[in-house]
DNA sequence: TTCGCCAAAGATAATAATTCTCATTTAGAA
DNA sequence: TTCTAAATGAGAATTATTATCTTTGGCGAA
């Protein structure tokens, strides 16, 4: 887990003032797994910031994805999710209960980029490829 | 493209009834290519029906897509989309311009099939998969 | 072909998520 | 320490979507 000194220097990096807000919900971010949504963000940080303005946690985040310290992750049925970019990774996704989950396979994005290298689509030019694999969680 | 007979027939299949509205909308967003928004389709489908309901285009989008004849797609800024369902394929998204563009590509879906024919996610039954490509459309 | 039922459509209110506005505060450079 | 642009807070506004309720009409059965 990243240290509060770390995630300040990450802020810093990106020429964002570090403000106690930002910090909380940084950190929030990357401590909810599961890819929280806005209103879990905001529930979190509701218990040590009361009087935190839902309109600032949205404004945060906004400038946290643009700077790329957050990723928005979407899902096929209703609201934005964020994601903190540690490393590259894949998404499972219920059809079902609509859960996510990450998905690491190195061997797969090796694959895929090597098919990318050799494969080039006209117009376009890839930055990065994110699976979204849709299926079930089988029960426990 | 399809004709109307056929869509009617489709509608039919999943025991919908044949409205004028469910067929227009159904052709609007076959029609309309990019994924539509449901604006776009509202917009699209008042040039022949000034006085349809917004209530009534979603509620046959959201039938439509309950029976499998249309796909929701989420951008990964804000609003729905919607698919026709014609066979698998990926999206390229412009990270710059919010553009969706569809990707076809079986080769690439023959290798991720076999890709994951071999390797088991545990805990998780596949069903299928999408590739979300995000880059940028060069300029022509 | 007509009848009658129930699904579907229309109208509009309600809700939910997100954005906007603007006055106030504060991080951090000078 | 001072100053200023940037950030926050509060709450109104907007936008997309859903819900409710009444009316209409598709279509199976008589």
């Amino acid at each position: 887990m990243m240290t509060d000194e770390q995630l300040r220097e990450q802020l810093k990096q990106k020429g964002l003032k570090i403000t106690p807000q930002r910090v909380a919900i940084y950190r929030a971010v990357m401590k909810l797994k599961n890819h929280p949504t806005a209103e879990n963000i905001i529930e979190h940080i509701k218990l040590n910031y009361p009087n935190i303005s839902i309109g600032t946690v949205y404004k945060v985040l906004d400038s946290l994805v643009e700077n790329q310290l957050l990723k928005k992750v979407k899902n096929e049925k209703d609201v934005m999710r964020y994601d903190a970019i540690i490393h590259q990774h894949h998404h499972l996704y219920c059809i079902e209960t609509e859960r996510i989950e990450d998905y690491d396979d190195p061997d797969l994005d090796k694959l895929i980029t090597k098919y990318f290298k050799q494969k080039k689509i006209k117009g376009f030019k890839v930055k990065d490829i994110t699976l979204q694999i849709n299926g079930e969680f089988k029960i426990k």
